[in-house]
DNA sequence: CCATCGAATGTTTACGTAAACATAACAGCA
DNA sequence: TGCTGTTATGTTTACGTAAACATTCGATGG
């Protein structure tokens, strides 16, 4: 700087104006100083500028793994919106979902250089380790239910699967059967008591619930069970990897989707209009969650924003070609051939 | 800093040197430093020891997009190999993929925080724009062919194109039909290449070329159109989001797989196993691919790494259900009934 | 018993920037 | 003409750390 300074003939102080844009500066000297600048292949030293306003221009995003596509979807999302605001994102990847490995990213974190962090986890890992954050790192969490304690932003879990579910009534099925997610996901849980919600709200008998770790090979699991109750004619599955296990085991069962049996995904995932068949499911606005997860955290930051609290993001039912009306079986309804 | 050391009865130079895991301090000193900074929740300023000591600690990663599985697998072991060597990775989103942008992309790197930057794109995007890097931020790329520039890490493409091709031809098939990427993709190009010459060095026809872009849609379009051949028995898909549109095509126009058509695809994604039916498909090491891109990026900037070259890491083959010997036909061979 | 040496610790300084304050130059007005 | 206010620019200082150098003190050896 002291060299641009020079060879503009100014100080370092007009140099330092005109590096960060403010008024107060002839047009004339600008001019020199930029070319100067340019000559020099001056960079303002982030490291000194960091040290001297006392901020990073960084947001830091904590998250599990990269192997789902709502936490990708929601990163990019997030590392655009940032890049827009002026703010870059770092990365920091928790290998084991243990509240252990948790508090070391945070304590990692402690060293970090952000101004503010984007949870992507549950809840019941992080309670324990916020504690330790910095007084001036702001928080927003995804995924999760703890409105009451931290800013959240979420998709709307309950809203989609209600859709999902009714969905399928209003196409006739009797009851829908839930593929659930794993017990401890938050996102799950809300998933599947909205399920159970709905049914039991258009007075519905409630089935038996299965559950997945999300991924397709446990959807094809549970789903070799699923297709082995003739009663079952409609699956919500909590997200579309699961779905798609499910396609096979029915498919492998010999039970025709959706003429035997209708399933349903969440998520809505690039792939999912090319299943076997394309499948009926609720699809996430992730880039807004990213979107709205670096507003508010922005706002936090400049103290205009709400403390607590969750803002959840609508979602939307994809048809596709997955979900049909039940089979005419044994019931009281009129029998017709398939068209 | 100070603080602490007026309550450990040190010089501050004394704490920094117990912060930083210094020899030549007494046990007894040591102890009473940790217990000052425990009890004032001392935290060093990272931006000030970055201003001293002339590095972040911080690699940035220039990518386009998160939605290829790829992308983010080599991503999420960058971030975790980083975090194990005590760095933090940046990310740096690049919204479309244009030289103009790439070179906005590197020019706000210039004002960013790392110490070396990691780009996972093709090269011929880059090469306008590497130009304007400050001096000490060190290179490796991923995804290319630039191994005469830069330091390149990337997957045996050329290496599993062939075994998937002679896994197709030693099951009996005549030929093999490929469903490329895009034109523009480096990738794509030596995938396609491999085919074109393993086909060629076993003497074989070489079918015309299809192409996608990546997408599951643009598979299930090209697949539409392989469908129609009577004489294409097995088709080598350039990645596994095409394979499984072509499923679905083939499905569609009643062509089973893989009694009547042979599939194989390159990723190995996690859904590959549940396709319909399960994808034969090369798979990559991700994790290895980022893990070596860290380890590169780090020699480089010890200085004793290799400035140029690329490094390649082996796939390998996984045979699923969508690969079988072609149906008998009109051929020389006996006819078998499908058992 | 004193010079010497090394280990432990303290003091000074600089990293590059920008806020706060100081100064200079000039216009407007009585 | 001299005073006031405004605008453009210069000077000083501090941000928190760690390298370089300085000092202290006890131990060792002649």
């Amino acid at each position: 700087m002291a060299d641009v300074a020079r060879l503009a003939g100014v100080s370092s102080q007009t140099v330092s104006r005109v590096s960060n844009g403010y008024a107060g500066v002839t047009e004339e000297t600008r001019r020199q100083v930029l070319a100067a600048m340019k000559e020099l292949g001056y960079r303002p030293n982030s490291a000194a500028r960091a040290l001297k306003r006392g901020e990073f221009r960084t947001i830091g995003v904590i998250t599990f793994t990269l192997s789902t596509t709502g936490n990708v979807r929601t990163l990019e999302a997030i590392a655009t919106s940032a890049a827009g605001e002026g703010y870059a994102v770092t990365l920091l990847p928790v290998a084991v979902p243990t509240q252990d490995e948790v508090r070391g990213a945070f304590s990692r974190l402690e060293e970090l250089a952000v101004d503010a962090v984007i949870v992507i986890m549950e809840v019941h890992l992080l309670d324990a380790a916020t504690i330790k954050l910095p007084p001036h790192v702001q928080v927003v969490v995804v995924d999760s239910d703890a409105g009451d304690h931290y800013t959240v932003v979420d998709t709307d879990q309950a809203g989609g699967s209600r859709a999902a579910v009714r969905h399928l009534l209003d196409l006739g099925h009797e009851t829908v059967w839930h593929l659930g997610g794993p017990e401890d996901s938050f996102a799950a849980q809300r998933r599947a008591d909205a399920w159970r919600a709905t049914l039991a709200g258009a007075g519905r008998p409630v089935p038996p619930l299965s559950r997945g770790d999300w991924s397709a090979e446990s959807g094809y699991r549970a789903g070799l069970e699923l297709a082995a109750r003739e009663d079952c004619t409609a699956v919500f599955a909590a997200n579309d990897q699961m779905a798609l296990g499910l396609l096979r085991a029915l498919h492998e069962r010999g039970r025709r989707v959706p003429e035997d049996v209708s399933v349903i995904g969440f998520d809505d995932i690039p792939e999912a209009g090319s299943f076997l068949p394309p499948l009926t499911t609720v699809h996430q606005d992730f880039a807004e969650v990213g979107r709205l997860c670096v507003d508010a955290v922005l706002r936090k930051m400049r103290q205009d924003g709400p403390e607590r609290g969750t803002t959840l993001v609508p979602t939307r039912l994809v048809t596709r070609a997955s979900t049909a009306p039940p089979p005419a079986r044994s019931t009281a309804g009129p029998e017709e051939p398939a068209g």
